[in-house]
DNA sequence: GCGTCACTTGACGCAGTGTAAAGTTTACAC
DNA sequence: GTGTAAACTTTACACTGCGTCAAGTGACGC
């Protein structure tokens, strides 16, 4: 017999190359299980549904690929550095998740699970938004118009998976200059203008 | 007999008020032909796929709704005021075909003929956009170190639908503070900082 | 040898899209 | 009134992909 834990990491495995593929975006269980070398059912035997692989894909990949450490670097900064930071860290993993991520978008409007596995991540990222924005605000960066909530909002709508995508994959914008763009943006936006360039 | 294209404006108010409707993005064929009053059949009479009939209710909100006499306003308007224009009247009309477009963007993935109807869209909104950063560059307001495409692109990105929909429908905005905020949004970006406030 | 765990094989149920074929109703023509 | 044609109905079916079920196989531990 196999190893149980090795079978469920090939599958993982396979099911990543396949949604980092072309047509990623349209991969089935029975082409996760060709490819990751084992029957269908043995898919179903390791992930309950489709939604549950690909979730259990996004933890996967947040431990080989080292989520908190990230983040650990924003989290360290303070006022409009904590900003920039953020942006480094978070839009430097969206290219990470993002295969997996537009698979759950995919099926999130008619799948409750993958709906709210992706929402949580969204909140998650969310927490990240607020605290730069706190950051700006309690060095008086943050404009006088704005408040946390609002400032929050609108930071976390910039910073989405679907911004990233429109913008890399859409139009073409090379990663670096994605990161560059989107502090200039965020930051003409959230900060008073005698605190930039 | 009936009158066919009466059948057929039937079947698209019924499809339309069902996808405005709270679970409106799983509207199925047979959802909107009991909706109609006709048979599952008689849509498919009309409509050849569910992408089609998708396709001609955008076409059929567009004469309803009168897109052009929407976009002309912005069309007349030059400099700042251009870019302003340009996001009332697409920002306005963003939540008239949101429902329609959520349906269209959720089967994209998987239908070529959805998806290349959204695209179409999408770029013909694009050309608001240029048009509107041109409409700055012309007057010098634009950005130093923006480019006509690199404006585009991102004000493209800032006015998709996506971004309403997180502001809108999951933050709670109310429209007008929508198109307040991507008026200043843009601004910010795209503009010299001694042409605002 | 015996059980058990991981996995395979093959079959099936289900939902939703789309197709096919035969029948019904209405209108209009002559 | 008979004929015909268009719009629509009814019933049935093919297809895809998800998820389930049940019986079978092979290896390993004891």
């Amino acid at each position: 017999m196999a190893d149980a834990s090795a079978t469920r990491t090939k599958i993982l495995n396979a099911c990543r190359t396949l949604l980092e593929s072309d047509a990623g975006a349209a991969t089935r269980m029975s082409d996760v299980a060709k490819a990751a070398g084992v029957s269908r059912q043995a898919v179903y035997l390791h992930f309950k549904t489709r939604a549950e692989l690909l979730i259990a894909l996004t933890r996967h990949i947040d431990s080989v690929e080292d989520v908190d450490d990230r983040l650990a670097a924003s989290r360290a900064a303070t006022g409009l550095d904590r900003l920039d930071a953020f942006i480094d860290a978070w839009g430097g993993y969206i290219p990470v998740i993002y295969p997996v991520g537009r698979a759950l978008m995919a099926m999130a409007p008619g799948d409750d699970a993958a709906r709210l596995a992706w929402e949580d991540r969204m909140t998650a990222m969310r927490q990240g938004c607020e605290a730069a924005v706190r950051a700006l605000e309690s060095v008086g960066a943050l404009k006088d118009a704005l408040t946390l909530e609002t400032g929050t909002d609108m930071l976390w709508t910039l910073l989405s998976v679907r911004n990233w995508e429109a913008l890399v994959e859409t139009c073409g914008w090379d990663q670096s200059r994605y990161i560059t763009d989107m502090k200039a943006l965020s930051r003409a936006y959230l900060c008073k203008t005698d605190n930039h360039g």
